[in-house]
DNA sequence: GTAATAGTGTCTATCAGACACTATGGT
DNA sequence: ACCATAGTGTCTGATAGACACTATTAC
């Protein structure tokens, strides 16, 4: 069969990894997993982003293969998942030649709560900051700058960040997460008139009571898919 | 779950394919190649995009090994090269479970005359309607259109369509080309309003003698990398 | 001169930013 | 009444589109 021409190339190894963030605590955080210490492991005790070795008998797919390793370490089923890139070299893995599909997820922090550190105990929440000092395991922190990247270009211009809220938000709480994610603050007025005329929401009839004037409830009008905005916020 | 040994593991095959587009005779081109028909060789005699095993031996990282199939195929040694994501399942493959990693390119025609037919006689070029009624490869077909997707939307916003242009161009050529890539005519105006705004391209002294008004010739002011826009053209 | 393409100017529409203003709840 | 946040209106500036206009070459 073929299987003599393909002997002749060594296979590299076929990793998935994620890059997983939600906003909590006014930070954009992003989902770490501590490296095994378990002798011939590489970078033992190091921080890493959640993933692991493709498993050929059980991942029809590489992103099913993503699923599996967010629903692991989250519990999470339906997140907003987007392919970033594969990083693959001789260098990257001292076990030998690897290649890895890098993902990145938005999860709502809300139904976290529960099972950060129930499921996974080596699993723990870093605000971006942070996990940029850590010396993470891999060469993680070059895909972990690329998803950031990836993520601030992309709110310039798209819905993603409604992607971390819960179902239900006021338009305040969207502008918020704009405005942790691009690290800037936007003008109130322009934000609201472009995320209405994009049409990205719906109301709701609910309003949320507070100590003061409640604020109106929004939906994402479709859950699945971001919206694309013709021009980006201004820089300042 | 804990670590399995490393041999547990069976390894994906793993490629590196390449869409690579130029413009001529009026057209997006894309470059296919012929499978060969060999047996045991999977979709024998199809047209496929130019691609094959990551070589563990000679290529340090999948960049380099998407940079020498391009070599190999077109002789190009620096065009613009974008990952554009990886494909992985089961299926794809009829010899067993792989992930590809897709790249796409932009050529300048210029140089390739040269060496189509040449060096590679089972590559051809085939304008993009053309080739979307091929029945290609694999799942080629699906990662071209991706190609195709993320080729015209880049457009409305970078520089992208400047590198398939000799070093030297007139406005109108690079209008011309945006034209062809984008499926619909632009403003001349705006056109040259928005590149020059941009300081994408730099004035270099010649013109370009022909039956009429001669143009100023221009060249990109960084051939190294593309340049955003904050708005996207209007729709039509 | 004419034909043909290069290149400019003027007007309008759209939308982001700035900023002041009004609205509505709790206390 | 006062505070805090929700939400609106009005003005300005940047830039894309439409379209007419001028400029410069070959013939």
């Amino acid at each position: 069969m073929a299987k003599q021409a393909l002997a002749e190339f060594a296979r590299p190894l076929t990793t998935v990894d994620v890059a997983i963030f939600t906003v909590a605590h006014d930070a954009l955080q992003v989902l770490l997993v501590q490296r095994p210490e378990a002798p011939g492991e590489p970078f033992p005790g190091r921080w890493a982003l959640p993933g692991g070795f493709v498993d050929v008998d059980r991942d029809p797919d590489l992103r099913s293969c993503a699923l599996r390793k967010l629903k692991e370490k989250t519990g999470v089923a339906s997140p907003y998942l987007e392919q970033l890139g594969s990083w693959g070299s001789a260098a990257r893995d001292p076990r030998g030649w690897s290649a890895t599909h890098a993902y990145f997820a938005l999860v709502s922090r809300e139904p976290l709560a529960l099972k950060a550190g129930g499921n996974a105990p080596d699993a723990r929440w870093f605000a971006v900051g942070e996990a940029g000092e850590l010396r993470l395991a891999f060469d993680h922190a070059e895909i972990l700058a690329a998803a950031l990247s990836r993520l601030r270009s992309k709110v310039e211009y798209t819905s993603l960040p409604a992607f971390v809220l819960p179902r239900e938000f006021t338009l305040s709480e969207l502008q918020r997460t704009y405005e942790i994610v691009l690290g800037r603050s936007l003008e109130k007025s322009a934000f609201r008139t472009r995320v209405l005329a994009a049409r990205l929401v719906q109301p709701i009839g609910k309003t949320r009571q507070g100590p003061n004037r409640p604020a109106q409830m929004y939906r994402l009008r479709d859950p699945r898919a971001p919206v694309f905005f013709a021009r980006t916020f201004n820089p300042r």
